[in-house]
DNA sequence: CGCTGACCCTGACGGC
DNA sequence: TGCCGTCAGGGTCAGC
C-alpha cells in the first residue's frame, strides 16, 4: 500500500491530532509485527507530549522531548485517527491514545510495518543509509546519473533502491518511467545525462501530484482521516497491463523484474 | 561493493 | 462451496 504519497498523506492526516499531544496510553494488542514490539516503546511514549511528526523517506517519526518512536507501515498498514470509543477490528494491532481523547489506531493484515523506539539522537540504522528525499533539491537529474555510472542494474530497480532515492516504490516506479519515455530494463548506467533528468522531473511530478490526490487507494489504504486517495485514478501503467496505452493505443505488456510486477509500453519506452 | 532471490504474513481472487 | 495456487503497494538478509 503506502509508498511516500501514502506516508505522507498519513503524516498530514494525524499530525493536528498529535502535535503537542500528551500520549496517555499505548495499547499494543498485537506485538508480532515486522520486528516485535518492545516494551521500550511504550515505556518511552507514554506521559510525553508529540511535539512533531515528521517522515522520512516512508517511515514516520514522531518526535519527543524523551525519543522519538518510528513507525514503518509496511506493505498494508494504515494509521488513522478514530474515537477511542470505537471496538478495535481484524487487525487493529495498535492504539495511541492521547491524553485529548483522540486515538490513532494502525491497522495491518500483513503486519510487514513496525513500531520502534529511538533514543534522543539516537541513529538508527534503518535511516543511516537512506538516500535523498525526491522532492528535496539533493535529488535531481544530474545526482541520478553521477550515481548510476558503472551500475548494470535496471533502471527500476535502481530507482526503488532506497540508498539510491526513499519513497518511489512499484506503483509509481512504473508511472515515472512510462512518463519519462524510458524501459523498466535498460540499465541504470547507460541512460543519458539528459534523459536522467527528464526521469528526476517526473519523479518528481507523479509523486507531488499523488500527495495532491491523497495517495493512491488499489484496495484498502485510508490516510490518517480514514478517506481513500484518488490517484488510482490517473494511472497511466499500473495496473492497466494488456489495456491500451493512453499515449499511443498500444497494448500494454506486463513482466516481473525483481519480484515486482513491471507494467509499460514497447513502442513509447526504450 | 552491487546485484539476485528467498523470506516475512494475511487476504483476495481465479480456476477447477 | 471449498481447495489450491498465485499475487499484492514494503524491506531485510544471505550468498554469489
Amino acid at each position: 500500500m503506502p509508498e511516500l504519497p501514502e506516508v505522507e498523506t498519513t503524516r498530514r492526516g494525524v499530525s493536528p491530532h498529535c502535535r503537542g499531544e500528551i500520549v496517555q496510553d499505548l495499547v499494543v494488542r498485537e506485538p508480532r509485527l515486522r520486528w516485535p514490539v518492545s516494551g521500550q516503546l511504550r515505556e518511552g511514549l507514554v506521559g510525553r507530549t508529540i511535539e512533531t511528526v515528521e517522515r522520512r523517506g516512508k517511515y514516520l517519526l514522531f518526535r519527543t522531548s524523551a525519543g522519538s518512536m518510528l513507525v514503518h507501515l509496511g506493505m498494508s498498514g494504515s494509521l488513522r485517527v478514530v474515537d477511542r470509543a470505537q471496538a478495535p477490528g481484524k487487525h487493529d494491532h495498535i492504539d495511541i491514545q492521547m491524553a485529548s481523547g483522540a486515538c490513532l489506531r494502525y491497522h495491518d493484515p500483513r503486519r510487514f510495518g513496525c513500531f520502534l523506539w529511538l533514543a534522543p539522537g539516537e541513529q538508527h540504522p534503518l535511516l543511516s543509509h537512506l538516500g535523498p528525499e525526491p522532492l528535496s533539491d539533493d535529488f535531481d537529474g544530474d545526482y541520478l546519473y553521477r550515481l548510476s555510472r558503472g551500475r548494470s542494474s535496471a533502471v527500476k530497480s535502481f530507482i526503488m533502491n532506497g540508498k539510491v532515492v526513499v519513497g518511489v516504490g512499484n506503483i509509481y516506479a512504473n508511472e515515472a518511467l512510462f512518463l519519462a519515455g524510458i524501459h523498466p530494463r535498460r540499465a541504470a548506467g547507460r541512460i543519458s545525462r539528459t534523459r536522467h533528468r527528464v526521469l528526476a522531473d517526473y519523479i518528481k511530478q507523479v509523486l507531488t501530484s499523488a500527495i495532491e490526490q491523497g495517495g493512491t487507494t488499489l484496495r484498502d489504504f485510508v490516510g490518517g482521516d480514514g478517506k481513500p486517495g484518488y490517484f488510482a485514478q490517473q494511472l497511466y501503467v499500473y495496473g492497466r497491463a494488456g489495456e491500451a496505452c493512453k499515449r499511443c493505443g498500444g497494448l500494454l505488456r506486463e513482466g516481473r523484474l525483481g519480484q515486482r510486477t513491471t507494467v509499460f509500453c514497447v513502442t513509447c519506452q526504450r
